[in-house]
DNA sequence: AGAATTTAATGCGAAACGGTACAAAATATG
DNA sequence: CATATTTTGTACCGTTTCGCATTAAATTCT
């Protein structure tokens, strides 16, 4: 159902793709300061294709976060595999947003959300919805898991799930804002290692 | 030796007030959002005062960051009062930070730093300079008082300071990044709260 | 083959941008 | 009072910005 073919002369490039480059130019020179030259340079297409395939600047930017947004979802539902012990889990929450922030060693960029969404949501109310909703949602997930750890016997049943999971996402969003700050591979990692034995102090170890 | 009477025609403005309210207008809209003209409507200088006194847009803004972060040191100091418990002092620094980010209740502004300067770190080497350096003279300053806790017995001798400080940090980013995205006073209070629980679990009650 | 439809490429155009030249105004100095 | 010096206000310059109008190309439908 995705090859209907389609009337008219066909679409020279991958949306897809093109959405990932631009993506990339988001992420490091954020929203505002991405000109349109700079995205159109980046996909290889020329501005009226850009405003045909995904509306004006605006628009795109919102895909590329939506877009963000379910990789990272889809990224934390892979850490939190349940069948792993908490504190595993927790540890490759930050070891999979580390893998993302640092972008090859050399240039961190961070969280696309959180360093470059921040800025513009308190002016821009539906890039202040994405990021509210994304946090949410992270933290949402993240509740879910320590709601079974308590279950399980891993967490106290004086633990609160909720505050739990909303701590450690905040560990993430620091590392977020480091990474951007220029800290070191090694420092981050050193925080997200403190960060698990925090969060998860309270659990039993097998 | 400030009224040292200047030759040419005094100004008619004064430049501290000036650069609050320029600050104002990086905090809602961002360096590279906020224009030359929004910078002289909100300071009530036209543009050649405004270049006269502060130099080009980048030099204003990184004396506005520079400015928040000093007066951020400030306020952290106060709060680390050391004769209170330390307890007491994580709980004065995130009620500190709430009061900076609420802003009014209503509009929620986050921290300049983490919130406008994040963005403009990746490209601008000087502004990711004062976000790093802001960053770790915060942590710093709380490591100082972890170690203090230790030396009091407030806190294990197996507690790691450095790292306390960092976390005790992270909670903040989060504030900082979660009020930014619309969340409400009491959720970020009852952040600070869990935060301030986790932080100084071990600590001792008095 | 020809009409209809969709995309691609060129290029434009009005507005906003950052920054500055220039002259008038206000003060200190001699 | 004349001169030097600094600030102020107007107006402007060249560039870049975003978005679109227009025309050419590629494909499907009839």
């Amino acid at each position: 159902m995705k090859d209907e073919k389609k009337r008219g002369r066909p679409r020279a490039f991958d949306a897809k793709a093109a959405l990932g480059k631009a993506r990339d130019v988001f992420w490091d020179r954020g929203f505002a300061a991405a000109s349109l030259d700079n995205l159109s340079a980046a996909t290889n297409l020329n501005r009226p294709s850009l405003y045909g395939a995904f509306g004006d600047k605006e628009d795109l930017y919102l895909d590329t976060l939506e877009g963000y947004r379910q990789d990272g979802m889809n990224t934390l539902a892979e850490a939190l595999d349940p069948s792993l012990p908490l504190r595993d889990n927790i540890a490759r929450v930050y070891a999979g947003a580390l893998a993302i922030y640092l972008h090859g060693e050399t240039a961190a960029r961070g969280c696309l959300l959180i360093g470059t969404a921040s800025v513009e949501a308190v002016q821009h109310e539906r890039v202040r919805e994405v990021l509210g909703r994304s946090l949410n949602d992270f933290d949402d997930e993240i509740e879910k898991r320590m709601r079974l750890g308590v279950e399980r016997g891993e967490l106290p049943e004086s633990a609160d799930p909720q505050m739990l999971a909303r701590l450690a996402s905040a560990v993430m969003h620091s590392l977020a804002v480091r990474a951007r700050a220029g800290d070191s591979r090694e420092t981050l990692e050193a925080i997200a290692r403190s960060g698990v034995e925090l969060i998860c102090g309270s659990a039993n170890n097998p």
